[in-house]
DNA sequence: CGCGGAATTGACTATCATCAAAGTTTGTGG
DNA sequence: CCACAAACTTTGATGATAGTCAATTCCGCG
């Protein structure tokens, strides 16, 4: 398949390696930005599709006064940076050290049969922008962050320290996202998110640490009850 | 183009009178429905895509404890019907009198040419997801109200009583959803809703009925400036 | 005319935001 | 390897916005 295949030019760019770069992409080119560097901003021309090889990317929007909402979290192998009237409404930054592909949309355009593929990845995007809309519109804080939780479990998510018992397994994850960040995605402050962190450490759902942004999910079943 | 065209079968139900229903669509069949009428319900098997050719959608997520969020509003011209794992996320629901243009999804995907309409199609949804993540997660309660009352101004208002002294002229808009809807699409309460309605009509920005779901903009640029 | 759903308004409460003050990690440079 | 500064996290006290419960009024339709 042309949209996900092939070899391509790499540029580095802050403190990525080489060898933390390029999965391979026809149409476009792989570029590495460092923890927290912008990939495009609100407000710049579009005309490009991007793709997340690794790594993490969020789209956030800002409002004059400063209010801050991170209105999507793409991981490896989403698509972003689609823009309605030529000009992007968000800015795109990296999580942390992460590839991206960028592929030039005249020249994806000009193959039909990629447009299928783009359209069943905005679809997914939209179901889960829409599963997102729930959560904020509805959901209260804990339920915001097991949802959270579960979706750096699924999809980053490794279980390697079974019990012998056979009980239910800790799995260990790294939200790469700082408080204030995961705050800015649920609707919340960062204390709120603090403070609910620390409930669900209480309560023996999770654990936390030992080094920032490390998440253990103790009970698993818990979670994802809390998270409705 | 194929997808935008076209003659096509029609059946009524509820109130819609025939002359109500299609305009035309080539690959689809075109079905009226009434008001509060579904056109599908969350967990229905998938595999058709779906177009609004007049009236108003609205998909809503329900929770087991009757939680409810409307995640999305469509108009005129707007797709729906993504689904990811084969069955749909969400229900949806026809806010008015409405006519659907049904098209199966294997017929679609048969012609690649289509593929970039419907992408371009779902990334203008995913920004206006975007917008309204936004609003939920960052905007009070008179910010989001105001928002949605411009999203309706943009996309159905008329502007016909124009003052003779050339002010401002007054926008008439008909808001096709209850109060409750619009605590369920803005996340707030039913009274919430209805207490900011009041304020901003003391504070003269907007007027209330005559009926029901009448709206009309008195100062668009303070609904502007509110909206955020 | 009258019934039922929708809208409005009031009183009280709860969740979460804000302000503030320590305490920890992390990364850098000597 | 240690020290220090900056960024991030945690916890507490207080307040504001919006939710809940309840009573009344209004509109739409038979």
């Amino acid at each position: 398949m042309a949209f996900y295949g092939n070899q391509a030019e790499v540029r580095t760019e802050a403190k990525l390696r080489v060898q933390d770069a390029p999965r391979e992409c026809h149409v476009g080119v792989c570029r590495a930005y460092g923890k927290r560097h912008a990939i495009f901003r609100q407000g710049d021309k579009a005309g490009h599709l991007y793709r997340v090889e690794s790594g993490a990317v969020a789209l956030e929007i800002l409002l004059e006064d400063g209010r801050r909402q991170l209105v999507e979290i793409l991981l490896a192998g989403d698509l972003f940076g689609f823009a309605v009237d030529g000009s992007f409404e968000e800015t795109a930054i990296a999580l942390e050290a992460t590839v991206v592909c960028v592929m030039r949309q005249c020249d994806l355009e000009r193959t039909d049969a990629v447009g299928w593929e783009v359209a069943h990845q905005t679809g997914r995007q939209i179901t889960r922008a829409h599963d997102q809309l729930m959560a904020l519109g509805r959901k209260n804080a804990q339920e915001r962050i097991c949802q959270l939780l579960l979706r750096f479990a699924r999809d980053i998510g490794d279980r390697p320290c079974a019990e012998p018992g056979g009980g239910p397994e800790p799995i260990r994850l790294h939200v790469p996202l700082t408080r204030g960040e995961m705050g800015d995605y649920l609707g919340l402050s960062l204390e709120t998110v603090c403070r609910t962190m620390s409930a669900l450490k209480q309560l023996g759902v999770i654990a936390i640490g030992p080094r920032q942004g490390d998440v253990t999910i103790l009970a698993l079943d818990e979670v994802r009850r809390r998270a409705g």
